[in-house]
DNA sequence: CTGTTAGCGCATTCAT
DNA sequence: ATGAATGCGCTAACAG
């Protein structure tokens, strides 16, 4: 032990006094920008420093750049996969930028994103990204726009993900066309007689994704009645009992349901299974993300493919992006339709 | 505008200034532990708050306490619905603790987790949880301890959340126990001959299942040949290449195959399939976990319940308690064998 | 290129 | 009970 083994971690000082040079050198040499230090002083504080076992403290430097070097990133559901993945990507890139990442969760409430993001602006966030379909018209919708640009104000970096609801940087998941992607080819494929699960009419992604199916539908003469349309919780079991309800109507008139989301659909094809239902003979189930278990699950699931990890690396290099000028950049996430044996 | 709007987010000082008092008794009235305050002064310190839109700096007040409000968890992957469940649940019970909390991932490499640790550090969290697998004698082992026990010593908390490896709090998960519980229902059911998908070498929490398992069925009298035993990646795909390997072998001697872990099980399910299997007609299946798509693969998987989400929650509850005495607190995490459709 | 100095926002002594 | 003054660890002018 060099000096006396310090009760708390080492600080920089320590390291300045070890090296036997001023504070502000240990920190050029150290972190600073412009590599302006004498390679002599500056092996010496590094050396100082590996000895010392000196680890910066990120709040204090937070505290003097007036910004921490993290990602606050807000998800609906960590449990969920869709989120899971997304999540993966931005540990990852914000990993590569040298950012840690914070996150909170929703549960898919507007009211507690609401709460979220005014908490999360305590962290001085580098970027904040906010992923999850946003509401239809919640009333706390305005609020948030208000306390984002307020934390943009501050010199935050704000991704949304999902639709371009919001005037700030967004990565538009484009729902309706994959939607209606999928609806043609399922068409094309024979498939006539159609039935969707769909999330709580409030978000705005389940009503994307209806909305492209229908009009695909309909640009080839197809129809998907009102009444053939099941709302339900945005996740497995929501899927699970939608299914359950479509049983008791009976299928047989339906050759195909589409359930907004591959959790749903995942969900309903666990239900109908377990009414004894020949999947995709008495009738085929198709989703939506093509989540990691929509292969593994049998027969795997149609659906249509977003690139989830790679949408969450694409966030954070937006946030890191110089802005081009005033207009928030919107960027589009092209969906690509997978057909598999849970259709035919 | 009360006062003019500041560039940037008001700050306590502001506060005080608003209401009229000292930044002393604004910090008091807003955050102050024992509430001496005047009730007079604390309502109008409030309210100047709320008209400001004031909201504390973290990153300050960590500065200041010396400690940042924040647990940092670190998982192999967070993709990975066994880590995404605890997640969850660790993010719900840092949330009722008023804790934030970050994320790191290691890939399941201990190089890594120990970098990743180092780097935690930084952050001068005042929780740690560390889960997945611990390794055997990785060599950085015992480096990791060492940084643990001094970020200990600097008073923050660990938990390790898996094996009881390291010199920490630590919420065990019952492996072996739960391994050889599976293995002798199996067993009672009249099943005779098995194999098994386990990780690499090194993971301890793979080890722990096989032995458990090899146990149980030897107290029966039942034996799992070493030849029997595949080891791959402890992934989907690793299950998926695994049992892909065993149809080369044959698989007609064989009643059940046990992996190590859901994810993987359900690879091998799916490349049973694909060869066209019959399960658990051929052969039956067995994971270990619950996952939340457990059930929902077809048929559904046999598993040991973990509960994962609940573990999380007690991670946190853990970190939070006062230390009985020197001795690290080793709770233990019970499994319950599910019995499902993919084993006969 | 290096060292001195002044904050950053807040908690907390220490006086009053 | 309240306010003034210090210090937390670090960065960023600002001088030398």
């Amino acid at each position: 032990m060099p000096t006396g083994t310090p009760k708390g971690a080492a600080t920089l000082h320590d390291v300045a006094r070890e090296a036997g040079v001023s504070l502000a050198t240990a920190s050029r040499s150290l972190n600073g920008s412009a590599r302006r230090v004498n390679e002599e002083y500056r092996s010496r504080v590094v050396a100082a420093a590996e000895r010392l076992g000196y680890i910066p403290n990120f709040s204090a430097q937070a505290i003097a750049r007036g910004m921490s070097p993290t990602v606050a990133l807000v998800v609906s559901d960590i449990a969920d996969p869709y989120f899971s993945s997304i999540a993966a990507g931005v540990i990852r890139g914000a990993d590569e930028a040298g950012l840690i990442v914070t996150m909170a969760v929703t549960e898919r409430s507007a009211a507690r994103e609401l709460g979220v993001v005014k908490g999360l602006r305590g962290q001085r966030p580098r970027v904040l990204i906010l992923t999850g379909s946003r509401f239809l018209d919640s009333g706390e919708e305005e609020a948030l726009a208000r306390e984002l640009a307020a934390y943009e104000e501050t010199g935050g970096r704000v991704v949304v993900v999902s639709q371009r609801a919001l005037p700030f940087d967004t990565l538009q998941m484009n729902n309706y066309d994959g939607a209606r992607d999928l609806a043609r080819a399922l068409a094309e494929r024979g498939n006539r007689r159609f039935a969707a699960i769909t999330g709580t009419r409030s978000l705005l992604t389940s009503n994307d994704r209806l909305q492209g199916f229908r009009d695909g539908l309909a640009e080839l003469g197809l129809d998907l009645p009102e009444d053939r349309i099941l709302p339900a919780e945005f996740t497995r079991d929501g899927g699970y009992q939608a299914a359950g309800e479509l049983l008791e109507r009976g299928i047989d008139g339906i050759d195909v349901i589409f359930a907004v989301n591959d959790v749903m659909a995942i969900g309903a094809l666990s239900r109908l299974r377990e009414a004894g239902a020949d999947i995709p003979g008495d009738i085929g189930v198709a989703g939506f993300d093509d989540i990691a278990t929509a292969r593994d699950v049998s027969p795997a699931l149609t659906t249509v493919r977003l690139p989830l990890e790679e949408v969450g690396e694409r966030a954070i290099r937006l946030a890191l992006a110089d802005r081009d000028g005033n207009e928030p950049t919107v960027e589009s996430v092209g969906g690509e339709v997978l057909l598999r044996a849970s259709t035919r």
